[in-house]
DNA sequence: CTGAATCCTCTCCGATACTG
DNA sequence: CAGTATCGGAGAGGATTCAG
């Protein structure tokens, strides 16, 4: 299991089956998306989710040349998951570093 | 965003959340129940959970001494969230080792 | 436009040893 | 028992360059 978590816990591939749940993309768009993702993140973070059967690459044959990505059912399962755990993010985020002052303070006391 | 995700979606620290959902734990108890963990990674990982709220820390004044590792609130509202992340993981763990297969399978024909 | 390959840096993390 | 300090290897990941 620390295995499957390593993998979709992954910054990266969080980021991707969240813009991928909403619609298909192309790899640039993911790039814009994602905010400063190296071309290579990128492309690993596909390619490992393209292995694990979670994303579906679609290239056409095209000038200039085109790729597609979307979810596949088992990809679209976890993007539920996922989105539950963004939220809880978003949700909680202020909590977080609220509790983070605190406790900097603190140490910053006793020191 | 980027940051919350990559704190909770780091490997250890779900496995703490998970253990710690069921009931609190002393810290050589989670370093049993979370398989190969360091002691090191342990002691990071918990600072860094009570760092950001999640976890609560209490000192015995005993000898030997002893330490009680809790969730909080916060921190048991994320339970609920990683729950459903661990079982995504089992659930689908064979169809992901299958898809890899397979995709392996593919490459090596391939070439 | 979509990648693969190379290089190089920087961080993570495990092993070990030491403290209260 | 419950940590902290230090070191060293390994891997992640950014920048850049080249190809189709």
């Amino acid at each position: 299991m620390a295995d499957v978590l390593s993998r979709i816990g992954d910054k990266w591939s969080v980021f991707a089956v969240m813009l991928l749940g909403e619609r298909d993309h192309r790899f640039a768009e993911l790039q814009r998306g994602m905010g400063a993702v190296s071309k290579r993140m990128l492309s690993l973070t596909l390619k490992r989710l393209e292995r694990d059967g979670l994303v579906i690459r679609t290239v056409f044959d095209t000038v200039p040349p085109s790729v597609s990505y979307a979810l596949t059912p088992l990809g679209r399962s976890l993007h539920g998951v996922v989105e539950a755990l963004g939220h809880w993010a978003v949700d909680n985020q202020s909590s977080i570093e609220a509790a983070r002052q605190r406790f900097d303070g603190e140490v910053a006391l006793g020191e």
